[in-house]
DNA sequence: AAAGTAAATGAATCAGTAA
DNA sequence: GTTACTGATTCATTTACTT
């Protein structure tokens, strides 16, 4: 997928792009808190003309606006903007916004919350930033992400099916019998516009890299929400390259632009590496991230075994040996096929010299062809959920046969 | 504690006041959000209206900064302003504030955030508010405010004492022997500015009727950050009546005003008994509600599935549906048999009209004794822990044998 | 007492009609 | 086509009640 870096002004890089070519633009524009005090002491005349108050006023404020407005050029009418300010400049950008994209196309604030170490301060400790979601026009494209149930939440009640009773109030319907009648499937609840996102995950202490840059899942959430594969998502004040990161993660053409060349490169080379944590991390969900070991190997829950860390065939050993060596264990990865997954615990194992070796297996994922059979010392176990999923297809056919 | 009420237009009442004679004012005025907002009491006895319908945005703001400019006369000194509002006027809201106490008294955006029964929204589901705090001079009173710490902070760290090593950087400090030495008790993390409260529940006693009525735990925060006892505290727009609850309760001096009548006698009523339902979910935190825990729940990693929280006999119901009923599983417990859990699993189920179930052994406990077999509806499919622990005796009977 | 079930509801949102 | 209003419908949440 193409990645462009541009080390340029963007207004420039913008005003030479054509059209309605954009899927999406982000923007976390620089903040000229030194000058906000003059931008707020301007305004002595009581009028609310919004429109052109900040227009002349300040320059920062022309410098945004001249770019937002070739922003809204570029877009698609389906595109959208995701602008990300800080609480001191977040009503300046609103502001800017409905000029350019309109009021009536104002889709969200989001809030993006984390915690932080704090200060000891005199007030509330600044915890959020503001991203500012804008479409171009009322048809714009959007995913929606759907986020599990509140612990409180009766699941089993809310797949019911309501109707109203008499007096028009909503009830949960029943049929004749007084059974409840179930509604089709609940999948989740729809997104909400308060992120709670940690600023650096826990184990990107051990990466030498940038410290201020954005948690990808962020831009990942937002990249999803707007685009699809192959969608062209610009940046223009794309400093480290978050952004292009998850563009490439997620197989989105993207354009980067900074002014400065440091930022450029620092971009390119975070394009180009092979970013396996990040990827790992777009993958799986920040959450399943944190406990991508531990939920794997909570299959050997109830088993004495000592997890494996940084050995890409062997997950853990159990306590029990076979000659005298613990015996190497190896969960099935997503998208792994079985031998894959074997061969790889194989010759893992073999260097360790053990004589019998454990698979969970947790997919059948056919193998296109492969020379490679299972050798005898590698014993398949199926997981729980593989079992179900055997067991999902025979239920269907077992009613099948009940019509036929 | 004298609590004043009066019926009449906030501008009026604002103005015959002296001046820097109050010490917080909290105005909830109406959001232009240009609807006609209307609710009514459980009992169908009253109704409760207002009209949010404004011909422009500058009308708007006019009629807000009106009431701004006497406000700012009558506050103390030392005194602060929460505006509260919602993501449609937050902007103006701010700038109309940074022109009456100037953007050098801002002091935080507070973002209230809260879950919500939500709808089908194409776009993000709002579920925050935002309450804007300056205060009038840079002399404010302000009382700092801590919460508990977050589940994953090591408080035992914490605890300890730091200093400089060599390098001036800061380590955990030791004394002579090679011990952490403990300061003083920390005792928690100041407040930070998103603060998330429940809202108002569909069943909560405390609730009124009254459209946006705010919880009472909103207010009693913001008053004990900035108000000491007997403080005098003026809501402009008071509605239900909640400023003057949390007031009285924390017996500061308050006057009210609306231009209701009806919210005028709700909020003399509320005031004469005050109704304050603690929220079971802030007090014992999401956790209690949880039974089906995580790692019981991986075991179903890859298949498509909704965890059920607050039922006993059900962990998590398959998307994948039998007879149109969604499949509810189980997962056996540790200590509890094969026949207690397929009992338990088969009762729940059997009071969602399922046909088929789904019980996960985990363990090969005996039953001592039992009247109840397995039902034919619940199918029974061994987890990859209890595989492995039946192919570990097995390895060590077929090791047995070669010795033999 | 503890667990499970029922109820209430919207600073909602949507679809359809009228201007 | 666009905008403005109005009545209809929806959903997850969390307390209160019942078993």
């Amino acid at each position: 997928m193409e990645i462009e870096i541009h080390n340029n002004d963007c207004l420039e890089v913008l005003h030479d792009l054509p059209p309605s070519c954009a899927d999406m633009v982000y923007l976390d524009p620089p903040f000229f808190t030194q000058r906000e005090h003059r931008l707020s002491t301007r305004d002595r005349e009581m009028e609310f003309s919004f429109d052109d108050r900040w227009d002349s006023a300040s320059d920062y404020a022309t410098f945004l606006e001249d770019r937002l407005i070739e922003i809204h050029r570029i877009l698609k009418a389906t595109g959208s903007i995701f602008f990300h300010c800080d609480r001191t400049a977040s009503h300046i950008a609103r502001l800017l916004l409905d000029n350019t994209f309109s009021q009536r196309n104002f889709r969200a604030e989001i809030i993006w919350h984390y915690k932080r170490w704090s200060n000891s301060v005199r007030g509330l400790l600044p915890a959020h930033q503001t991203i500012l979601f804008y479409s171009k026009t009322g048809n714009y494209k959007f995913h929606t992400i759907l986020t599990g149930y509140s612990p409180t939440t009766n699941v089993d009640q809310i797949l019911q099916k309501r109707s109203r009773d008499d007096a028009n109030k909503s009830v949960y319907a029943r049929d004749e019998n007084g059974n409840v009648i179930f509604s089709g499937a609940k999948d989740g609840v729809p997104l909400s516009d308060v992120w709670e996102i940690p600023f650096l995950n826990p184990k990107a202490k051990e990466r030498t890299g940038y410290p201020t840059q954005k948690p990808i899942l962020l831009l990942e959430r937002i990249l999803q929400l707007t685009t699809d594969r192959g969608d062209l998502v610009i940046d223009p004040f794309c400093g480290s390259g978050t952004t292009l990161v998850a563009a490439r993660l997620l197989e989105r053409k993207a354009i980067g632009v900074d002014i400065s060349p440091e930022a450029c490169s620092l971009s390119r080379k975070r394009v180009e590496e092979p970013v396996r944590t990040d990827s790992h991390l777009l993958k799986n969900g920040a959450e399943s991230y944190r406990n991508a070991d531990e939920s794997a190997l909570s299959l050997l829950n109830g088993i004495p075994h000592v997890p494996v860390q940084r050995n890409n065939g062997i997950d853990a050993f159990l306590r029990v040996t076979f000659d005298g060596i613990p015996i190497p264990v190896r969960v099935q990865k997503y998208g792994e096929t079985v031998t894959e997954a074997a061969l790889s615990l194989y010759k893992s194992g073999i260097s360790k010299n053990a004589k019998r070796m454990i698979l969970i297996v947790t997919e059948d994922v056919p193998a296109l062809f492969s020379d490679f059979k299972v050798p005898d010392c590698v014993i398949l176990v199926d997981s729980a959920s593989l079992s179900i999923k055997r067991l999902i297809s025979n239920l269907s056919s077992e009613k099948e046969s009940l019509f036929t």
